[in-house]
DNA sequence: AGCACGCCGACT
DNA sequence: GTCGGCGTGCTC
């Protein structure tokens, strides 16, 4: 009887590839072993055992696998079942959900080798010169690189020199695994060592002069070094050069460009020794006990517990119980809330009990905490992390908790799966029968809407810890201000005295603006004209400590011209103002109080961002200014007022969930004021005092945002009781995307009907030299979701056998956050 | 996603 | 005539 197995092979491919095994290996191998298999003409790849049997494919015949990587299955039969309902779920291959479930060191690719052919002899005279030169060079070393073959024959495609020096038996090929950790494949790439010096580069551009897109590349690369010493991401390249692989691939062999790999430092967590419990309030305990009973009832439980009410010591609890039964307990965070604070937090609690996932982690130290929870080490019996920590090897999880559940960063955006780790972490639990809490302070309104029909279970903490007073939020009408003639810059007299008292006081201020760099705008008053992104459809930002204009979206970056680039006036003028504007005021409206920055521009490099925190805690500044990053659960002591520059950016972006999110947003920043004793105090200035949402989050109430933002999403037919799918299209070319999209969203409205928006462009209609375009699916809570996503599927399906369309990229977003 | 194949234009 | 660039299609 002949065996077979079908793998996941980690690639966007809907399929599943089968392969021949022996008897004995197919008696060996079981579902979630990883298994070394030929995948094309020559390279090896790795999958993953999906299945073992003996139906022999009819179409083909099955190529024999190369070897085996396991000993023991590395993904278990739950984990499969869980990737699988991610891929349909979230319209992706469950190999690409394989590919980012687990660490990248996993996942092992195959090298061509060029061996010595010992056997046979060689008559030298029949070699032509460049097949001597390699024959050569084999005398010197028995192995060779294809690369450095390449570079003795100085020849891009050397297949056809290795073909006849094979058929002359000169050489042998082989492929060669490494077993070796292999970092993430987050390829950079330099310019080759040779041509460093400028008279080398003007020779290179010389010589590509025929070949326009590679030297596009160049000049790209060359700009991209020239203004930052930071490395440059081989996808970056391609995106700001307009480049595609292939042309970049060509200019790595060719030795212009080099390619290498980074990875990060290894870091260790020494555990404590494992400390006592605090005992809970009655309102914790209250929580406590209501969590536990709907735990009883099998129910995901929803905890809505106000800023500062001490959420932690109830996940203790939870965490304690779950790990006196035995069981595994994860503990999810948005990526940016996992401080040292809260892991030395957990690490007093638990010692050793605990490991940390996150994927500013090591490639090491990530397999090692990943083989940790599939030996059900103790070390590893409670993972604290990120998204992706809901893809370890847990074999008997008692306990799930999303802290921050409204928080959008548990969606992931860029590389497929598109999975929401909130919702993932509900079914796997469920595959699990294990507990799960969603917990925050201003839940989003699927969850809390989940609660209210009872779906989910329900606890609430409503009283800040050590009963301080929820802070006092003001609105400061920014209109009335500059009518009279009471602004100071960007801030309002109100806030300018605000500040000023808590300064004389010694408290510390935190001031939130979304939006970083200096201005967005810069325009010239003379003609009109601001600089855009050549690569994007935006303006570019000015960012005045390095002078420079900015693309937020590809990253293209120039320095600032003293005049206008269109007419040539020197009347240059920003418009719209951002953290870098706020800083500058702030030097001279209170130049003895000490100042800092928190945005993408200061926290870059491992540390930035800890190094900030750590300072703002130990009252090395005063005042602290920021976007977004501020909001997530830091503890500072001392802080009595925080400022909101401008809260009506929040409130005009063109989507459904701004005005939740701008609730949340603000909710959430005022919650860092006053978390001692002392009341804190919160200005918001705004445009528009008067929009309800302001309104609600000065008063505290969500239950009234919540009424109102579901009374609007189901007018409107969005979720909760609907669901979205958005789909977007990529292209270089206008027009032909254009066509494409038309031609996708009339197939859609026939099988569909009405619930088709779009196809529209997004604000920002080309990113990277690509045009954007989104169809927006809504599916009625009615619809049979499983059978739109089928029927989208077929429609993509034929819309790709379209030839023109073919190059068209599509990309679904389910549930689009 | 990668990677070979093959057509097409440029230059030894 | 030959080589490299760049678009197209296939991978068990």
């Amino acid at each position: 009887m002949q065996h077979f197995i079908d793998v996941i092979l980690p690639i966007p491919l809907e399929k599943l590839f089968t392969y021949a095994v022996s008897e004995e290996e197919a008696e060996f191998l079981r579902p979630g072993m990883r298994v070394g298999v030929p995948f094309g003409k020559s390279k090896i790849y790795t999958g993953l055992v999906h299945q073992v049997h003996t139906d022999a494919p009819k179409l083909y015949e099955a190529k024999e696998i190369d070897r085996i990587l396991d000993e023991h299955p590395i993904v278990n039969a739950v984990q499969l079942k869980h990737w699988q309902w991610i891929a349909d779920y979230y319209m992706c291959t469950i190999g690409e959900v394989f590919r980012s479930a687990v660490p990248g060191a996993f996942l092992l690719e195959s090298e061509t080798l060029i061996l010595r052919n010992d056997k046979e002899e060689v008559d030298e005279s029949t070699l032509q010169d460049d097949e001597f030169l390699v024959y050569e060079a084999l005398q010197h070393q028995s192995v060779l690189k294809v690369q450095e073959v390449s570079a003795i024959v100085d020849r891009k495609n050397i297949l056809p020199v290795l073909n006849r020096l094979i058929a002359k038996n000169v050489v042998l090929l082989k492929e060669e695994m490494y077993e070796q950790y292999k970092p993430k494949l987050v390829r950079y790439v330099k310019l080759g060592k040779e041509y460093l010096e400028e008279a080398k580069l003007e020779a290179l551009l010389a010589d590509l002069s025929r070949a326009p897109k590679q030297s596009q590349v160049v000049l790209s690369l060359f700009q991209l070094q020239a203004t930052s010493k930071k490395p440059i991401k081989v996808t970056e390249l391609e995106n700001v050069s307009g480049g595609s692989k292939s042309v970049i691939k060509s200019l790595v062999n060719k030795g212009v460009l080099e390619e290498y790999f980074i990875r990060t430092d290894r870091v260790n967590y020494e555990g404590g020794e494992g400390g006592e419990l605090k005992a809970l309030n009655e309102y914790q305990q209250k929580a406590f006990d209501d969590i536990s009973q709907s735990f009883k009832e099998d129910k995901v439980t929803l905890l809505h517990g106000v800023t500062s009410s001490g959420k932690t010591e109830v996940y203790v609890r939870l965490i304690e119980e779950c790990v006196q039964r035995g069981q595994q307990a994860l503990y999810l965070l948005p990526e940016i809330a996992l401080t040292t604070q809260l892991i030395s937090r957990l690490q007093e609690y638990f010692g050793e009990l605990v490991s940390v996932f996150h994927s500013k982690y090591s490639v090491q130290e990530r397999v090692e905490v990943y083989n940790n929870v599939l030996l059900k080490e103790n070390k590893a019996q409670i993972v604290i992390g990120a998204r992706s920590a809901l893809f370890l090897p847990f074999s008997d999880l008692g306990l799930i908790i999303v802290d921050e559940e409204h928080e959008s960063s548990f969606k992931q955006f860029d590389p497929a799966p598109r999975y929401h780790a909130r919702d993932a972490a509900v079914v796997l639990a469920k595959l699990h029968k294990s507990n799960i809490l969603l917990g925050s302070a201003t839940p989003s309104i699927e969850s809390f809407y989940n609660a209210k029909i009872g779906k989910y279970g329900y606890a609430e903490i409503s009283r800040r810890y050590g009963n301080v007073l929820m802070p006092d939020i003001e609105l400061v009408d920014l209109k009335e201000q500059s009518r009279k003639r009471r602004m100071k810059g960007h801030f309002s007299e109100r806030l300018f005295l605000g500040i000023q008292e808590a300064l004389e006081a010694g408290e510390q201020v935190i001031l939130f603006q979304n939006r970083r760099g200096y201005a967005p705008i810069v325009e010239c008053t003379t003609c009109g004209h601001s600089p855009q992104c050549p690569n994007c459809d935006v303006s570019l930002t000015y960012h005045q400590y390095k002078k420079q204009l900015r693309c937020h979206y590809c990253g293209y970056h120039m320095a600032l011209q003293e005049s206008c680039q269109a007419c040539g006036s020197p009347t240059l003028d920003t418009k719209g103002f951002g953290t870098e504007q706020v800083e500058k005021e702030l030097e001279t409206l209170f130049p003895d109080a000490k100042t800092w920055r928190m945005d993408l521009d200061t926290t870059r490099g491992k540390h930035g961002y800890e190094k900030i925190i750590t300072a703002f805690e130990q009252r090395e500044m005063d005042i602290l200014v920021g976007t977004q990053m501020l909001t997530k659960g830091l503890d500072f002591r001392n802080v009595s007022l925080v400022g909101i520059m401008n809260a009506d950016s929040l409130l005009n972006f063109p989507d459904y969930r701004a005005h939740e999110r701008c609730f949340q947003l603000l909710t959430q920043v005022a919650g860092r004021a006053g978390r001692t004793k002392k009341r804190g105090k919160v200005l918001i200035q705004s445009y528009n005092p008067y929009h309800q949402i302001l309104q609600q989050v000065s008063t505290h109430d969500y239950g009234t945002m919540f009424k109102e933002q579901l009374y609007e999403r189901e007018q409107y037919k969005y979720p909760p009781n609907n669901r979205v799918i958005r789909i977007t299209f990529k292209h270089k070319e206008y027009n032909r995307l254009n066509e494409a999209t038309e031609w996708f969203a009339k197939a859609l409205r026939t099988t569909l009907g009405g619930n088709v928006l779009g196809p529209e462009y997004p604000p920002v209609a080309r990113v990277r030299n690509l045009y954007l375009k989104n169809v927006l699916i809504k599916i009625p809570h009615a619809q049979s979701a499983v059978k739109t996503k089928a029927a989208i599927k077929r429609i993509e399906k034929s819309f790709h056998s379209v030839g023109q369309y073919r190059s068209v990229r599509v990309i679904y977003n389910v549930d689009h956050i």
